[in-house]
DNA sequence: TGTCTGATCTTGGTATACCATAAGATGACA
DNA sequence: TGTCATCTTATGGTATACCAAGATCAGACA
């Protein structure tokens, strides 16, 4: 029965505990309050998160199946850390994924598309312009959401979404990169162009080039901090 | 409770009862013994398994994030259902993958490798001939699982393995199909030829008319069971 | 004195009981 | 007969208790 009462107070209705939780944990992990490698005590958590143990158990299921979170047997749950050698074959496997993403679309890209592709740039030429990195992340995650969902490719959004993070602190870093910066905008503008001239070859192309890139970069930031 | 295998195996159980059940439950969906649609009752599932609900609840949140298991607000857990719109995403996703380990593969592959790949193929050979679509169902992913390992890509296995699960009904029908089992040997032979000879675009091809055809078997079977 | 043992603490794993809420079923009453 | 209140069921969420395993440290014994 929907009272009057319900408009005026929360629209968090359809946010279940354990999602709250989940967003709230999943964020801290992406963010880096939670640091790589960093033990996850149950309990601890329970008093920090104000919840029961039984959420933050479900929740860390869920976080270790999408692999951010690492349980040692006997030893509990650690957030995931990550080597080159895992992060270059996530790099490999976005490169398969939006590359095909990315050929399909301008395969078929409509005008709806195309427009929605504009501003999702537009998004991020802003994003580069504000400088702040979080910003920049969503503005970049919303250009590929648009890439994936038009060309009907859901299951493998969901997948490069996952694995993306996965490698979300490289990400932040190489998002942060100056020169990145530079070469990123002008890259997507690539991407963006040859799906508007309907030319999957040359998107196909400009994704690689892209992520060649954003691997190489990442590549030189964890062997750099790995020392 | 215990079967006899268990007896045969370590006294001490390295195994928690999370995954026991865990291990279960994924069997019982993709075996068919929860019927795609069919609603997940925590309780039930305590009674049938002897188990408690904290087991459960962490079991169905793991095969939720594995996309065997759908939530729906308010109504609880049912077991995922598939359409051709989302196996055909599968398919595409797999042939990508695939394709490009037996591409790595054949490029690297050294005698270790094509020993363990020759024995996979004598297993898929003799799972054939026994006729048993279970037993084929493991010889086939253990054919999988060596050119991916070889090829140094366990995430991307990780992903094949879960999207399999995903389709694991479709497979087992894919798998028992008779022109299927004719053809399908030859094809798996000549992904494994192509390997030996070290020849990544033939390995390539391979795997794309495998995957092409057991896609179009499976767009068969789903529409004509939808109907 | 050194080592071994055992008590204790922490943490994870499991089970159970309890409450609140939503949705569907059921039955009573106008 | 139709509507509404109630009842049941199942879920989400919480609290708690118990046990097992590993670590740590202190004390006892050779």
């Amino acid at each position: 029965m929907m009272t009057a009462h319900d408009d005026l107070k929360i629209e968090q209705m359809p946010q279940t505990l354990r999602e709250i939780v989940l967003g709230r944990m999943r964020g801290a992990i992406l963010s880096g309050r939670f640091a790589s490698g960093e033990r996850l005590v149950e309990r601890t958590l329970c008093d920090q998160l104000g919840v029961s143990r039984s959420v933050v158990r479900e929740v860390i299921r869920i976080l270790e199946a999408e692999g951010l979170v690492e349980t040692m047997p006997n030893r509990g749950p650690m957030v995931a850390t990550l080597d080159w050698q895992r992060a270059k074959q996530i790099y490999d496997i976005r490169l398969l994924l939006e590359q095909s993403a990315a050929c399909a679309c301008a395969e078929m890209a409509d005008a709806v598309t195309k427009a929605k592709l504009t501003e999702a740039l537009q998004g991020i030429a802003s994003a580069f312009a504000s400088g702040q990195s979080l910003t920049l992340a969503e503005a970049t995650t919303g250009f590929y959401e648009v890439i994936f969902r038009s060309a009907g490719q859901d299951i493998a959004w969901e997948i490069v979404q996952r694995l993306n993070g996965r490698i979300s602190r490289l990400r932040a870093l190489t998002l942060a990169t100056k020169e990145r910066n530079v070469s990123g905008l002008a890259r997507m503008t690539r991407i963006h162009d040859a799906i508007l001239a309907n030319h999957p070859e040359a998107a196909a192309q400009a994704v690689r080039d892209h992520l060649t890139e954003a691997a190489s970069i990442a590549e030189r930031l964890l062997k750099a901090e790995g020392t």
